[in-house]
DNA sequence: GCAACTATGTGTAGCATGCATATAGTTTGC
DNA sequence: GCAAACTATATGCATGCTACACATAGTTGC
């Protein structure tokens, strides 16, 4: 990861659009999890619990709720306050296959521009 | 690229944060050109001329030159009317350069999901 | 009893983008 | 000579994701 320090482009900008969304769905296809125990699996997709936002993280899960992506109950017990726990939906599967194909698009259009950077410099450096 | 149709994601959520300022620099550091002449080489990088956002794209410059990260100018004559010209700046230069680590490591957390993806998919085909 | 921790939530603002619309000069066809 | 199409740039408004700050409340440890 880039060094956010005298980096032109603030640590705002390293967010990725939706990233959230898909990778909340795919762990919840793993299995159904509470939100503040999601902050842990997330660090596996790359999310740093220092950075990581929770406010957002569980403004996502609701809005996700919201369009029928996830389900969640009150579970009470296990030690510590009672939890809001989610489990994925039908809806939820669908919707985490098409950010697979999304991402694969994202992927490739990343990898153009890097190609194609490389390149420019090679090029240059001929000069 | 997914179907756009029948997509829980809509068109909206295709979009890149920021792709589009980095693309601009980077076709920007090949060579100087116009807003409107823009759009075609543009295509090179995955955006097609039928969805791009001419709006989107001269906001975007404008705010680049803002930042200093573009210069621009009027050139008259050449055909049609006059045009601003745009040239790319040093500190453009160094950010395009932010912008490939960027996108290095965006693309890094993609495989990550990708791969957690397929892994799941695989396990539960198993059972 | 109080501090630290677990757990969930809202209010507000910033910022990138899309859609619609405005403006105006240039070229082409009749 | 004039209308239509094309080139070219720009703004107003709405939407949606995210960050930051703050609010709330139960549980555990000392």
């Amino acid at each position: 990861m880039p060094d956010k320090k005298d980096c032109c482009c603030n640590s705002k900008n390293h967010k990725m659009e939706k990233f959230l969304e898909a990778s909340l769905l795919l762990l919840l296809k793993r299995q159904c999890a509470h939100g503040y125990g999601l902050i842990e699996q997330l660090e596996l997709l790359g999310f740093s619990s220092e950075d990581m936002n929770v406010s957002t993280l569980y403004r996502t899960l609701r809005k996700m709720e919201e369009k029928g992506q996830v389900k969640s109950y009150w579970k009470a017990g296990g030690g510590g306050p009672k939890k809001r726990v989610y489990d994925i939906t039908d809806q939820g599967l669908k919707d985490l296959e098409e950010w697979r194909k999304i991402f694969e698009y994202r992927k490739e259009r990343i990898e153009t521009f890097l190609e194609m950077y490389e390149k420019q410099c090679e090029y240059e450096e001929v000069l």
